[in-house]
DNA sequence: TTGAAAGCGCTAACAT
DNA sequence: ATGTTAGCGCTTTCAA
């Protein structure tokens, strides 16, 4: 077997000029009905494919949506990857992975391919060199996050940070805390954290903030690095979190089974996303549900409608409902004198 | 601001020849250091960077590295494909990933993008088609599962299945089924089930199988249809089950607790991956544990030597231990007597 | 409607 | 050690 055919091996077998192959390659208008299948009869005889490396050059443009994105262990992520990259196909386009851990690196291959649009998901946007590299290059979207160059797709993370909190508060809780991992936080963690703020306000309870450390023995509170269970347990101690995740209020039913602390019995936990693992009935977690096939067709979408020049339309900014979905990991706080009664 | 500096700018500026600054870019021999010098300051002061999609064309070969991966919400592709992306990144390659799912299309793209190698993950193999279109094309590499074409990077499967149920038995089942998916089934999944046939014929047990439908209500057990219940309830009840993934695993779980039965007093269960989900106080999930960074790596690690030109060397096939994790999933079979003292 | 020709930015023989 | 030159395969004016 030889090289791969060319357009020229196709125009010399058609009898034709690669011009007009070039044109019934790329659907233009102006060829005649009886040429179009003349070469299309001579593409299927040898077997033709148009070389996308040669075709990028020119165009100076790649079909690759580039994803950058925390990482997929976090089953939110990889989820919504998922998604992003199933649509993306659907509209002819490739996606390329880079994690935000990357960095500028990850960034600068996503430019490097001329990619056709970005999709940040669920990003940090610490990095605000990466603003300077990526603006009015190429299109962008940010899923999950918010910036104000690109357009966004969210779901409604402060009613999802208020309802939540709102239904810890109705359930009786007092000591409400809100758990966050300030490594990875974006604009829907803020935009969350917002809501629990609101809803803490609106009962007129005080907020309390929990930081993960990079260690599982410690958890900052309020900017104080404490033991877990001189969180969870003692006279002080929360009753009730709304975690910015899934994957976080995971970790803390994790730690509360590992403390020994009764889940919803001693301690509530909400989480935001919806994940599958959530689902399960003995993970069974309260939550806020994000809907992620929506999110990932309308970034795709957005995207798709920029690339094919929409340039100097305003920004997008769309915004999508959330639910609460109770599950069994909320229930009213205990009583105090109660504790005695039941152990 | 204008376009993008070119390969000829920077010569000009450098005083040179373009060929010239192309061996100082590429980091040829042949170059005097005060030249390189002054390419290096001509390349600093207008911000050069080599077009990825020209040094594409004239190669026939980009630095991506095509992923063939079954879906990433099985967390254990999710987390496959994070290691793969990172090693491949911090050897200077890019990853691209599409689903198995999309079939001979999402592949025809990695050979489109002339894709310097290919990892197949996990991959099922029931295209035959993949074959002839990969094969002789560019350098691939099998993890977590096997052909008979290209590079393997494989857990030692049989072994952790053999070794899986001889944990079941000998903590005294008798009636232990493989639970798998047949849509999904990958080499690695058939060496699992091996090894729990020769584990089960070691011990002179009757194998059984158990296949996931599609849908949730019924599960096909030796070829019959049957309900969930009917399985692992009854007279005849399956007592302990080796899932040839975690995923499946968990999903037993899962069934298990939405039937109101046990675990691990009237089912024991045991997964093979060890997800991080495996690992929660409340999955508590027995397991096999392959060697994630391990196989990432190597894979890697294996393409970067066929690409950087061993062609002609011979097939590798790596093989890495696995480890059985005991966890809460697995105990001795209730006895039957004790149903009722119990109950 | 079709064809001729000029690049896109780079690499790699080959020549100097 | 450095420069000259011919492509890589395609798109896209501009002519015919």
């Amino acid at each position: 077997m030889s090289k791969a055919p060319t357009i020229v091996d196709v125009a010399r077998v058609a009898g034709l000029s690669k011009s007009t192959v070039s044109n019934v390659i790329r659907g233009a208008e102006n060829v005649g009905a009886e040429t179009r299948l003349r070469v299309q009869a001579a593409i299927d005889q040898l077997g033709y494919r148009p070389n996308v490396l040669a075709r990028q050059l020119v165009n100076q443009r790649s079909t690759i949506i580039g994803v950058v994105t925390g990482a997929l262990s976090n089953p939110f992520h990889a989820e919504m990857t998922e998604q992003i990259a199933r649509h993306a196909a659907s509209l002819g386009y490739q996606t390329m992975c880079v994690s935000e851990d990357d960095g500028v690196r990850g960034l600068e291959s996503l430019l490097d391919y001329r990619s056709a649009g970005i999709v940040f998901l669920s990003y940090s946007g610490k990095d605000e060199s990466i603003r300077e590299l990526v603006e009015k290059r190429v299109p962008t979207v940010f899923v999950t996050c918010t910036a104000d160059w690109g357009d966004v797709v969210v779901a409604d993370d402060r009613q999802g940070g208020f309802t939540a909190t709102e239904h810890l508060i109705s359930l009786g809780h007092k000591s409400v805390a809100h758990v966050t991992d300030p490594t990875t936080t974006d604009a829907s963690d803020r935009a969350r954290e917002a809501g629990y703020r609101m809803a803490m306000a609106a009962a007129g309870l005080e907020p309390t903030i929990l930081h993960w450390t990079s260690s599982s023995h410690s958890i900052v509170k309020d900017g104080r690095r404490m033991a877990p269970e001189d969180i969870f347990k003692g006279p002080e101690r929360v009753t009730a979190t709304f975690s910015s995740n899934d994957f976080g209020a995971i970790k803390i039913l994790d730690l509360a089974d590992h403390l020994g602390i009764s889940v919803p019995r001693e301690l509530s936990v909400v989480g935001f996303d919806d994940i599958m693992t959530a689902g399960l009935a003995r993970i069974d977690l309260t939550t806020i549900a994000q809907p992620q096939p929506e999110l990932a067709a309308r970034s795709i979408a957005i995207l798709k409608d920029r690339i094919k020049g929409a340039v100097n339309t305003k920004r997008v900014c769309q915004l999508l409902d959330v639910k609460l979905v109770v599950r069994g990991s909320t229930a009213s706080p205990e009583r105090l004198g109660r504790v005695h009664l039941v152990g």
